[in-house]
RNA sequence: GGCGACGUAGCUCAGCUGGUAAGAGUGCUCGACUCAUAAUCGAGAGGUCGUGGGUUCGAGUCCCACCGUCGCUACCA
């Protein structure tokens, strides 16, 4: 056994202006609690953090709205975030905000290390501004007419209807979304992070990292072609966000929440070390993941994340000392919902809300796990979920737990026999088990979870092979001593069995460890004679899609 | 417009740095079995690997063009 490693698995933080959708939970939350999960079951010591995203324009646009204050809108998602991570059973060792004063306290040092350092400036800009509400537009919030194709509600950035990209001086007859003034240009002050003091650095920095995916060190390597990072300007003008640590701005200006985000990878690590959920109680606990070079950081995000996580990130974390970089970035692609993107504003079936109304959590975890989209877009359907599990999780797993719990139970007086069984046949079986350990170990390195999955199955489908092969029911009337060695033995490759699930499907598991006991670690563990079997009842329940969800999902 | 990824059996997807006669799951057909959630196991059928060129002794795998899908394009996050 190696030496344990200090991994942090860093989840990208969700936005809490609305419902979170399956896209997300398959694209960054459900891999990196998997990933996490087998990362502790293999000795290592596992940081997972992230938190709900709180700053931000359009937060403050709805607030302003609904007539609420940011922060009530902020609750209202971050509480339902928070039940749902629940819900689901992903392990966070901490699940925070970016709305706490410790991390507005780091995202200032921060800042003041890098202006130290040189790395931040300041620069006058024009920007445009509604003299209706007062506030200064992102280019977002600018609509007109696009100069290409004539369409009416282009946005600033870019139109939506010929998709292409615009800048907001293109628009013809510009309004404010929030109020439908014309915009005017207005002059402002802002801080500039100098990312193109970073172009050098991360173009080495990336030089060594060909086995991540190719879209994602693709995608990354392209942006510093040529010219590379530009230099960005880190404050806003709004009042809502974290206050910048100098005053020389004047009033009514804030830092960027992209700038602050990233950070919150470090400020909730710190809060973690100076919290209860610490149990060694060291304060000073996160730095064996900052600054320890031995440690592993693994980034989990969405690929529409990918230039934050594998440049500014980076080039933030360069600027501000000795911190370390990401190692790994298995960005996943998307899932798309029977062809179309999913997103929360479609609504119809694809929130994780009403996900959980229809699947248990280890259900929909299993679904989404084998449908991860790890190499590319991945189409999903609640057809397809349900498909999943009643013919592979149920037919394959559950039902291979449920035949030899039964038998076991009925056979050997309702417990682990001690016979363990020594033929070729059950040799081979067991041996296979402890193969797909190694196999898995290899796959979970490099973030292939599905393959993972795809391992712990073909495990079961071994030990249903082999009691095909063997028929203990039959030898049951034959020859019960050898009926009982081959109940010991299948039920051995089920101890190993459902260890190469666990990552995936927690609760049930869970429920295996209160009849096996808890695994050790991650490989399989002699059964224990005379551990009491009872009749077991069923892990997972099939699942029958209401008329109505075949047709709307 | 620019950049990137993807386009492989009915469906959802694997195929790493080019080399045994193209894979998995599911579905379909046939057979075995009946301990188990009408579950399981075995066998079989099913693909000119988007299209057209090129490099190579040899390409799903590299290069070019084209078509299609998706994403990003830095002041939404």
């Amino acid at each position: 056994m190696t030496d344990p490693v200090n991994v942090l698995v860093a989840v990208a933080w969700p936005y809490a202006s609305g419902s979170r959708h399956i896209g997300h939970l398959a694209g960054a939350y459900l891999p990196a609690d998997i990933y996490a999960r087998q990362q502790r079951l293999a000795g290592n010591r596992v940081l997972m953090v992230s938190g709900s995203d709180v700053h931000g324009t359009p937060i403050a646009v709805r607030a302003e709205a609904e007539g609420v204050t940011p922060q009530d809108i902020v609750d209202r998602y971050h509480g339902e975030i928070v039940q749902q991570w629940e819900q689901l059973g992903i392990s966070w060792d901490l699940y925070t905000t970016t709305g706490t004063e410790h991390h507005a306290r780091v995202t200032q040092e921060m800042f003041l290390t890098q202006l130290e350092n040189g790395h931040i400036d300041k620069r006058t800009s024009d920007q445009f501004f509604d003299p209706e509400v007062e506030r200064f537009l992102p280019d977002r919030y600018i609509e007109g007419e696009c100069p290409h194709c004539g369409y009416g509600d282009a946005r600033g950035d870019q139109c939506d209807n010929c998709t292409r990209t615009l800048d907001p001086t293109d628009l013809l007859n510009p309004r404010s979304k929030l109020s439908g003034a014309t915009p005017q240009k207005r002059e402002t002050e802002h801080f500039f992070y100098r990312y193109s003091d970073f172009n050098d650095k991360l173009r080495d920095y990336l030089e060594d990292k060909s086995d991540w995916r190719p879209h994602v060190v693709n995608f990354a390597r392209g942006w510093l072609e040529d010219e590379g990072l530009l230099d960005r300007a880190i404050t806003r003008d709004i009042d809502w966000g974290i206050d910048i640590p100098v005053d020389d701005l004047g009033p009514g200006k804030k830092i960027y929440v992209w700038y602050d985000a990233v950070i919150g990878y470090l400020s909730a690590s710190q809060e973690w070390a100076a919290s209860d959920r610490n149990s060694s109680g060291d304060a000073d606990a996160w730095k064996d993941w900052w600054e320890n070079p031995d440690s592993r950081h693994v980034y989990f995000i969405g690929k529409d994340n990918i230039p934050f996580h594998a440049l500014f990130w980076p080039a933030q974390l360069m600027g501000a000392g000795n911190l370390h970089l990401p190692d790994s970035i298995p960005a996943n692609q998307y899932v798309t919902f029977k062809g179309d993107k999913v997103s929360a504003s479609r609504a119809v079936g694809n929130t994780i809300a009403e996900m959980l109304e229809v699947f248990e959590p280890d259900s929909l975890r299993f679904a989404l796990s084998a449908a991860l989209p790890e190499q590319a877009d991945t189409d999903i359907s609640a057809e397809e979920i349900a498909r999943r599990i009643n013919e592979e999780l149920v037919a394959t797993w559950g039902n291979l737990v449920n035949r030899v719990l039964s038998m076991v139970n009925k056979n050997c007086d309702g417990q682990v026999p001690d016979t363990p069984g020594s033929a070729p046949e059950d040799l081979e079986l067991l041996a296979s088990i402890d193969q797909s350990f190694i196999e898995a170990s290899a796959q979970f390195e490099q973030a292939e979870l599905k393959a993972a999955l795809r391992t712990a199955m073909k495990s079961a489908q071994a030990a249903n092979g082999y009691l095909n092969a063997t028929e203990p029911w039959k030898l049951q009337k034959t020859d019960p001593v050898r009926a009982s060695e081959v109940l010991h033995t299948a039920l051995s490759a089920i101890n190993g069995t459902r260890v190469l699930f666990a990552p995936f499907l927690p609760f049930t598991c869970g429920r295996l460890d209160e009849i096996l006991g808890e695994p050790s670690g991650w490989a399989r563990d002699e059964l224990v004679a005379g551990t009491p079997i009872d009749k077991p009842t069923p892990m997972f329940a099939k699942v029958e899609l209401a008329a109505e969800e075949e047709n709307s999902a």
